[in-house]
DNA sequence: ATACTGATTAGAGTAAACTCTAAGTCAAGA
DNA sequence: TCTTGACTTAGAGTTTACTCTAATCAGTAT
């Protein structure tokens, strides 16, 4: 069991965003005795899954959803199935974005190259 | 020539917000004698491509620092072509990062269905 | 003439996601 | 015993990117 600064450290979250994270029903460590948190290891393997999620920029409010999905219990399952199924979709999507993206920014960026090429020789 | 509210309605941006890339000096359009906003093709295809940055989550910082780049002219060629590849690289991160995602997501779902699948033997 | 539409400005308000402050408790080491 | 450091809370402050308000003006429709 880890305690807050611990995990802090492990993951490069701050102690604020951790305790931020609590009061959004993000995460809910357990306490002590005395009320100090107390981190189990599944609970730091869901908080690097919620820092991947934000590293693809997901709305808090999106992963505080997919979130309250495993705190519900099981006879939610075929509603939790498609919650992620709709988040896969979403990501999907994304994905799909992006890669329409980079490939302007490919062109663009030749386009530059090109341009610069053609400088040199005058 | 368009004006805000055609660009508006084109773009699906609101005239708050094209008034907001202008005082941010994303965009400068030309004005009529007595003040009105004129847009120009160029500043539409110039727009296009900020709301396809936009859609990368790409900083309005840095939108801002492409911006200006243009505006200083041919000198700084070099700058905006770094800036791109610069940005490219973070879009193929994410492309990444997504696909991670995407493939624990599957993971997930795949567990839930095989799970649903021994309920409906019991 | 009057009302409607669409434009102008400065500046205030909002939502998201932190980020920090104040004021405190508690346990261990010098 | 003192100090250091880790922890607690409620709540205030900050940044980003809008989003809206108020007050005004010009041109057109009825």
């Amino acid at each position: 069991m880890y305690t807050i600064g611990e995990v802090s450290k492990l993951l490069n979250i701050s102690t604020h965003t951790l305790r931020f994270y609590e009061k959004e029903k993000i995460i809910t460590p357990e306490r002590t005795v005395r009320g100090d948190r107390r981190y189990s290891e599944s609970h730091v393997q869901w908080l690097r899954f919620v820092i991947k999620l934000k590293e693809t920029k997901m709305p808090l409010v999106q992963i505080q959803e997919y979130a309250s999905l495993f705190l519900q219990g099981d006879e939610t399952t075929h509603k939790r199935l498609n919650l992620l199924k709709n988040h896969q979709d979403h990501v999907q999507n994304q994905i799909q974005v992006l890669m329409e993206i980079d490939d302007l920014l490919l062109k663009k960026i030749l386009a530059y190259e090109e341009y610069l090429r053609k400088q040199d020789f005058s």
